[in-house]
DNA sequence: TTGTAGGCGTTATCAC
DNA sequence: GTGATAACGCCTACAA
């Protein structure tokens, strides 16, 4: 337990001012480097400091200021490697602008989000970044209103007034079907994963906008190919590795099996392939795989998988540069920017097994 | 460019007393959840604060408290699965103790380590979390000085009074390298990083602890198991993928090529794997493979990769409520936390290969 | 329970 | 260029 601590006792500008024989004002603008000072007043308070071992305090400017040269960054779960490419993407413009950043997890629970959101403005945070989950947005709408500036990362948000940082969803997913189909395969199957772990996301209904996208581009793309019945293959309560596994053993149990299967990203992808080799199947002679995000291992497993790359810590990098620009003041309109996604064929695809 | 953009205007706790036909202590009692306030006061101020759109500001409660409910967390490079996970654990910490958490990435340079420690402690983080890169430990000290307790995660660090929460590195590596001679195998090779790509962590110098354990683990296995010459396959300067897949490639080359091969992290066994897989050479047929750290896919190449599996998130957990404790006052002396590796045995070892 | 007054460490203002 | 002094928004006495 453990009395609540006694004040850290540190060295103020009064303090070092007295040290020096300046005046506050002038210790502060040697310090705070504002102003003008004389050189040597100058070199009179930076001794004195050093002397007294001064540490400047960021939060007693900041209320002053009105900026604390800190960003928000809210994310759903920064173990999964798009998102911590996507956030070492944010920390690199942060520290290129100047700014610190304070990282929230919310595991795509909207409660904790906006509490988050509540907790990040309290700390007076200059902008967000936020990968938003489903649910309200009425919080994100009112930060950006009270004057923080808030950047959509990686998922779309409808009727909101937001800069928003993405990737073509839809079409990169249908383009997929279409590279399976080309292959000559009808029995295609996806597997995704909804809003929260165990919510299902139908077409059209709620959910994170990649996982809709995602979905919808399949569906799309299956319809250009003139597959009836597209959903028969479609799974959408897979957003874990090992419900993915679960829903992939299932499938794979059928009378008749997908001969592809589509996973929506590559933690996924790793699920359905730990199914896969357990049924036992090869790739791609017994079914072709393909996945959203070039995660590190793809390359290295055999075969390698054919994925779509999304450029995650561009994607990062960029949000973090529209917001700092917003902090600076821009005051354009909110604009929805659109990065490009790279198909990158591996040899995990092949023609269909006649089962 | 655009002006510094004018403060925000916020709505303070006088705004809402006046509203409230209150005083501003009364107000601030009641918004502050302290003291002691009527139902009735309460009730006024509560619904003038709502009406107002009043957010309260940490950064005023904090200079006077002298707590800002922050943690500073400072490590390498968060695109590290590893560290990825250690970060979350210290994210579930710290949120389950009411604290935030301010990130920094330090790529192994020590000079940004010191001026993201310098940071944290100007926004008066409550304390520090820092994977320490080599390099000067006095920065650490001194903030650990001036009151803001430091725990280090995942890397010792020799002369300083701080608490670390660390895994046995040098008992782990040799218990790797006594598997593979129990194996039957007498070249064994090992490739890790040094303190930055470009430096080489030889045994005995400088680098992080990490690698400097491994490194002498492996030599006092090869040393146990009778091996001479202990150093010919020992390859220190390849701490990215990059490096470790040229390091191999060279070694591949080798008149007479290693029989065995220990990875240091799962980027090293990455990239290393995919030289394994150019030359082309079969695992564990040709050459037998062992690496640090169950990534998520290591269970899922073929064959399987026999690992030695780090709790990065307990490491990152137990790291973020050891400091909490810190904070809240705890005077213990200062310790070493062992967390325990686990050995996991796949299919990535065979006997060798007779070349 | 409530209000007044003062202070936290900084920057901003305005004379000198 | 410099110094006194007033903010900033909040919490903490202390008195009522």
């Amino acid at each position: 337990m453990g009395r609540p601590r006694a004040r850290r006792d540190q060295v103020s500008i009064p303090q070092v001012a007295r040290a020096a024989g300046v005046s506050t004002a002038t210790a502060g603008r040697a310090l705070g480097n504002y102003g003008s000072v004389s050189q040597q007043a100058r070199e009179k308070v930076l001794s004195a400091a050093a002397e007294l071992g001064y540490q400047r305090n960021d939060l007693a400017r900041a209320i002053i200021t009105g900026r604390s040269d800190t960003i928000g960054l809210v994310v759903a779960d920064i173990e999964n490697p798009f998102f911590a490419a996507a956030v070492r993407g944010v920390s690199d413009a942060a520290r290129a602008g100047g700014f610190e950043v304070l990282l929230s997890n919310t595991d795509e629970d909207p409660d904790r989000e906006r509490s988050a959101v509540d907790i990040l403005l309290a700390k007076q945070v200059d902008g967000l970044v936020v990968a938003p989950t489903a649910g309200s947005t009425e919080h994100l709408v009112r930060a950006q209103r009270s004057g923080c500036p808030v950047v959509l990362l990686d998922r779309r948000l409808e009727n909101v007034e937001l800069d928003m940082v993405l990737v073509d969803n839809f079409r990169a997913s249908s383009a997929v079907v279409a590279h399976l189909a080309q292959a000559g395969h009808r029995r295609i199957a996806m597997v995704t994963g909804g809003t929260r772990a165990s919510e299902p996301a139908a077409p059209g209904q709620r959910g994170v906008s990649t996982g809709r996208d995602r979905v919808e581009g399949f569906l799309r793309g299956m319809l250009d190919a003139g597959i009836p019945d597209p959903q028969r293959y479609l799974r959408t309560a897979a957003g874990t590795p090992e419900q993915a596994h679960a829903v992939t053993t299932e499938m794979l149990a059928l009378p008749e099996p997908p001969t592809a299967l589509f996973a929506s990203d590559s933690r996924v992808a790793l699920g359905a392939l730990r199914a896969i080799r357990e049924a036992p199947l090869r790739v791609p002679e017994d079914i072709s795989l393909v996945a959203f995000d070039d995660a590190d291992w793809t390359g290295v497993v055999t075969p390698s998988v054919t994925v779509v790359s999304q450029p995650a810590q561009a994607l990062g990098y960029r949000a973090g540069e529209i917001l700092i620009g917003r902090i600076a003041g821009s005051e354009e309109l909110p604009r929805n920017e659109l990065m490009s996604t790279v198909f990158i064929e591996r040899n995990s695809v092949g023609p269909p097994r006649a089962w």
